[in-house]
RNA sequence: GCGCCCGUAGCUCAGUUGGAUAGAGCACCGGCCUUCUAAGCCGGGGGUCGCAGGUUCGAGCCCUGCCGGGCGCGCCA
């Protein structure tokens, strides 16, 4: 509820009800507006007189019409209607709502206090990306979206972790498997779907891993190569993560989702983030060194356990839980870069990376940290007041200790404002295993659960291109099918954007915290609820559009001038429907939606609005006709309302990352 | 063992800060292309909202317990 009149409206009823019932702040209970079921009713509704009942010891229609009747008048609403049961509801100025609506329908937005940091992606950099990496960059692409859609200022860093095991395994598999020089490597890169290419070599590390323990020594000597640096394996690694970096980036792209900044793990570690956090964990007491007991010699941070599990049994916990963060041998953890990292990430650390242009490209420059020279003119990073960690759920753990280090060493508000954004993961449906030859053994215990885990380390599941270009190519088949005089290079682009309709409405549709039991099938279709569905309905909505300005020789801003004093019977209810109308209202709640989704991280959410809308509308013109409506008035206010709709649905769909072609 | 998440139609899932008659897609059955693109529209069947209590004027939603499933709890990342 955030465009004017919801304000005005919701002012008027305070200020008139405690005036009414001499109610001071505390007495007056919270008033909350609703959109009653159907537009006979009215158009916003709100229970107000049910939680006044108690106070008033009245019945609830008594007061929803004492209300109505001493409400008098208020700009923007035409009539008061008490409900029977209750509720009081009221009618807006329908016409003018529109026309306002068309005239600056990007309202007023919320100034955001300041930046917000969205890390999303972190794949790691030694194999093609899956369909799990894609749900991860759908959600934090549209989180992006939504945020700077209502007026935040959006940092975008994809994490790269190039200095892990994974990393390693591959330049094993370069180096020992196949007996190669960086410059065999290269010849590879340079000839094959690189990313693919890893794929399988990384699932076949694994296998030859697995047929003798003995070879991990192989795996944690080219680790310590590659943390060292100045060596043959190093120079792999970072030729590896860099190529496979790149081609994420391709993938990324053909989903419309991009990145400001690459930070790379080596850089945190080179320029010894980790030693600057580590002197002010220390200096505030939030590690200590252990000196005795199994995890003697390690800086260790204790683990607050959810203070409910303190009540009874305090006297028999002999050992405290803590998290270690400098093992033993003086090797700082993974949590320990990750605290480093969320430190800088709020401007907490005292020390900044340096920078390099990663990719030029015509959307503007994609910049990477580095640790050595970098250019001296870049734009400031970090330092923002809101973080977004887009990471799957099995990273709460860790994630929840990122917010203790932040309150252990007194920024309470830090932890305050970063946020795990989690989400479950993406398995396979069985239908889909079985087609991709990875259905568990009949009898097994995988083959009694709902769905089948993906796993990369064998090289079980679906790569993100593979996906890409199978919904591309169905698209396209369609799009030839239903447009034979469309030129190839445009069946093309327009494939695209189906494709990709299809994937990323697909991916958002759920809610995050369920596992998505992958169905190709399923993400292939282009019915029912699905991006393209939407897509369709905006296409149809130009085209109508398109027409009627045609028609009546008039562009949008003449049509709408000419409607100014045009009876609106289409829209107030006078021509017995309030079809047209209730399109308009639901079109209008595209911003409360997004305020909505912002506040639960919910992206399912913004998809079935969008999909709603569209279905409301496919059914409104299905049933009235707008190009061939012969009544003058009621043709344009239909239109109007088209134009309405359509801007609204093109917006919605943005947020998803989703564009919208000429014709499908 | 402890923590978090999930359980809603045959299947896959929505359901806002508790609010008016619990929805959608798929599947199934029956209609609609000489009229703005049939990736569409209209109609139909289909529900102990896991179970049991509680709070409330009002519970799919909040609280407690239980049942079933998933994930996490490492000197891995």
């Amino acid at each position: 509820m955030i465009l004017p009149v919801h304000d005005r409206l919701r002012a008027h009823l305070v200020t008139l009800i405690a005036a009414r019932y001499s109610l001071d702040d505390a007495s007056m209970p919270a008033l909350t507006l609703e959109y009653p079921p159907n537009r006979d009713l009215g158009d916003l509704g709100t229970p107000i007189a049910f939680e006044l009942a108690r106070r008033l010891r009245k019945a609830p229609r008594a007061i929803a019409q004492e209300i109505a009747g001493a409400f008098g008048t208020l700009e923007g609403i035409r009539d008061v209607a008490p409900a029977p049961n209750g509720y009081l509801n009221f009618f807006l100025e329908r016409p003018s709502f529109l026309l306002q609506r068309l005239s600056h329908d990007s309202p007023a937005r919320a100034a955001e206090a300041g930046k917000a940091i969205v890390e999303h992606t972190a794949i790691n950099p030694n194999k093609a990306a899956h369909i799990g990496h894609l749900r991860n960059a759908a959600l934090g692409d549209t989180l992006v979206r939504v945020l700077r859609f209502r007026g935040t200022p959006v940092e975008v860093q994809n994490y790269i972790d190039d200095t892990g095991v994974q990393v390693a395994d591959v330049v094993v598999g370069f180096r020992v498997l196949e007996n190669l020089t960086l410059d065999g490597v290269r010849a590879i890169a340079d000839t094959t779907r690189f990313d693919f290419y890893c794929w399988d070599l990384y699932a076949r590390v694994t296998e030859w891993y697995d047929e003798d323990k003995e070879r991990l020594k192989t795996r944690a000597a080219t680790l310590h190569d590659i943390e060292h640096g100045g060596n043959e394996n190093a120079e792999i690694g970072a030729f590896v993560a860099d190529r496979i970096v790149r081609r994420h980036l391709e993938t990324m792209a053909r989903m419309n989702v991009d990145y400001d900044l690459l930070t790379w793990e080596g850089d945190i570690l080179r320029l010894k983030f980790w030693a600057q956090a580590f002197e002010v964990l220390k200096e505030k007491k939030a590690v200590y060194l252990r000196t005795e007991g199994r995890l003697a010699g390690c800086w260790v941070m204790p683990i607050e356990d959810d203070l409910e599990n303190s009540k009874g049994e305090e006297a028999d916990e002999s050992e405290e839980r803590e998290k270690v963060i400098v093992r033993s041998n003086g090797v700082v953890t993974y949590v320990g870069k990750d605290i480093a990292y969320q430190f800088w990430k709020l401007g907490l650390l005292g020390r900044d990376f340096r920078y390099r242009v990663f990719a030029d490209r015509p959307q503007g420059v994609l910049w990477a940290t580095c640790s050595q020279n970098g250019t001296a003119d870049h734009p400031a990073y970090g330092g923002a007041s809101y973080v977004y960690n887009v990471i799957d759920v099995r990273q709460s753990y860790l994630q929840k200790l990122l917010k203790q280090a932040l309150i252990a060493v007194g920024h309470p508000e830090g932890a305050e404002r970063s946020h795990h954004f989690s989400y479950e993961m993406v398995a396979l449906s069985h239908a889909t295993a079985r087609e991709l030859g990875f259905a568990p053994p009949p009898d097994s215990e995988e083959a009694r659960r709902p769905f089948v885990e993906v796993s990369g380390r064998k090289g079980l599941g679906v790569k993100a291109d593979d996906l890409l270009d199978a919904v591309v190519q169905k698209a396209g088949g369609e799009v030839a099918k239903r447009n034979p005089e469309l030129p190839a290079d445009e069946v093309k682009r327009t494939a695209q954007m189906i494709g990709i309709a299809a994937v990323r409405y697909f991916l958002i549709k759920f809610s995050r915290g369920k596992v998505i039991a992958f169905d190709l099938e399923e993400a292939l279709s282009f019915e029912g609820e699905s991006g393209p569905y939407i897509q369709y309905a905006v296409v149809r909505a130009n085209n109508i559009f398109q027409k009627v300005q045609q028609r009546d020789g008039l562009d949008e801003a003449a049509l709408l001038d000419a409607l100014r004093d045009v009876p609106a019977t289409e829209l107030t209810g006078g021509n017995g429907s309030h079809e047209l109308w209730a399109l308009v209202l639901e079109a209008s709640r595209l911003d409360e939606i997004v305020e909505q989704v912002i506040r639960s991280l919910e992206f399912s959410v913004l998809a079935k609005y969008a999909f709603a809308l569209a279905q409301a509308f496919n059914a409104f013109y299905h049933r009235s006709p707008i190009l061939n409506e012969e009544r003058d008035e009621v043709r344009r206010w239909r239109a109007a309302a088209v134009i309405y709709l359509r801007n609204q649905l093109t917006r919605a769909l943005d947020l998803m990352g989703v564009a919208v072609p000429v014709r499908m």
